[in-house]
DNA sequence: AAGCAAGGCAACCGCTCGTAT
DNA sequence: TATACGAGCGGTTGCCTTGCT
């Protein structure tokens, strides 16, 4: 038996929403909020729609502060470093572009920047490498000059097995682990599932990103060309081990091999 | 000016995940 | 613990616009 549908597709209304419809759903969510049910909502609002596509077109269009269009040469560098290190995850590469969203910046990559990307020519200042490594689920790591990473500098972080980021602070102190940072609260891992940053956050688009692993320490990317480093430290060497069982970073590239020895003396 | 192809983008589809029961 | 259901997400579709011949 299959499953039940989320409404009945006979009698809503699709394709493109008319200034009537915008102002409708616009107007009762402002005064009413959702009320805990997008599949409840085109009832209670007055609307012919689906509840998914009243709430894909008011957290696309309609909400406040949406930016449409128009990306920066900043916002396409963010947006080809995130995606070199974390792939396809819109919403969260839409979550580190103040307003805007998963879509649009999906619609843009696809038009606009994948091209770019894959050609290997540069994109927007961001230096790419053809993968060598296709089929294997290689991650192609950037080399961005502008980011690298300072004592002291704020860092968005992530967790691949629960994918959410947290903001922490680099700490580069001899024979210390390159990480350390508040213990992720409750609320902000589900704020930021909702795509909204709870408290401010200095990101750094090179995005590192901290995810389980073996308990490898140090093992260098295959590629010679780019010199990626991938560093690691164990668990007993973090105040947060008890969160985190054996982590490491990734992301540092060839020109930080100073930062690198300074975590890591032989 | 007309026809066609490519680009851009809004919207839909269907799957996964989280939560309530 | 199992099941049902809604929310959220990424992939895809299809329509409209733009540019080229």
């Amino acid at each position: 038996m299959g499953r039940a549908p989320c409404c009945d597709k006979a009698n809503v209304k699709r394709g493109p929403w008319s200034p009537e419809e915008d102002a409708t759903l616009k107007s009762y969510l402002q005064k009413h909020g959702t009320g805990g049910s997008w599949i409840a909502l085109p009832k209670k609002a007055g609307l012919k729609r689906c509840g998914k596509s009243c709430r894909l077109r008011w957290l696309n269009y309609l909400r406040p502060h949406i930016r449409l269009g128009g990306f920066t040469d900043d916002e396409d560098k963010i947006i080809c470093t995130l995606y070199a290190n974390i792939g396809s995850r819109w919403s969260l590469i839409a979550a580190q572009l103040p307003g805007r969203t998963d879509n649009d910046v999906k619609n843009h990559w696809n038009t606009k920047l994948k091209k770019k990307f894959f050609a290997g020519n540069s994109c927007n200042g961001i230096e790419t490498f053809s993968n060598k490594h296709e089929g294997n689920n290689y991650v192609p790591f950037l080399t961005f000059s502008p980011q690298t990473p300072h004592q002291g500098d704020d860092f968005l972080v992530g967790h691949k097995d629960s994918d959410y980021f947290v903001p922490c602070v680099l700490e580069l102190e001899q024979n210390k682990a390159p990480f350390s940072g508040p213990k992720p609260l409750e609320s902000q891992v589900s704020d930021l599932g909702n795509g909204v940053m709870s408290e401010s956050c200095s990101v750094i688009p090179c995005s590192m990103e901290v995810s389980s692993s073996s308990s490898s320490l140090d093992c260098l990317a295959e590629n010679k060309d780019y010199h990626a480093k991938w560093v690691g430290f164990k668990h007993e060497d973090h105040q947060y081990d008890h969160v985190y069982d054996d982590l490491f970073i990734s992301g540092f590239a060839s020109h930080d091999q100073n930062l690198i020895n300074e975590c890591f003396p032989n």
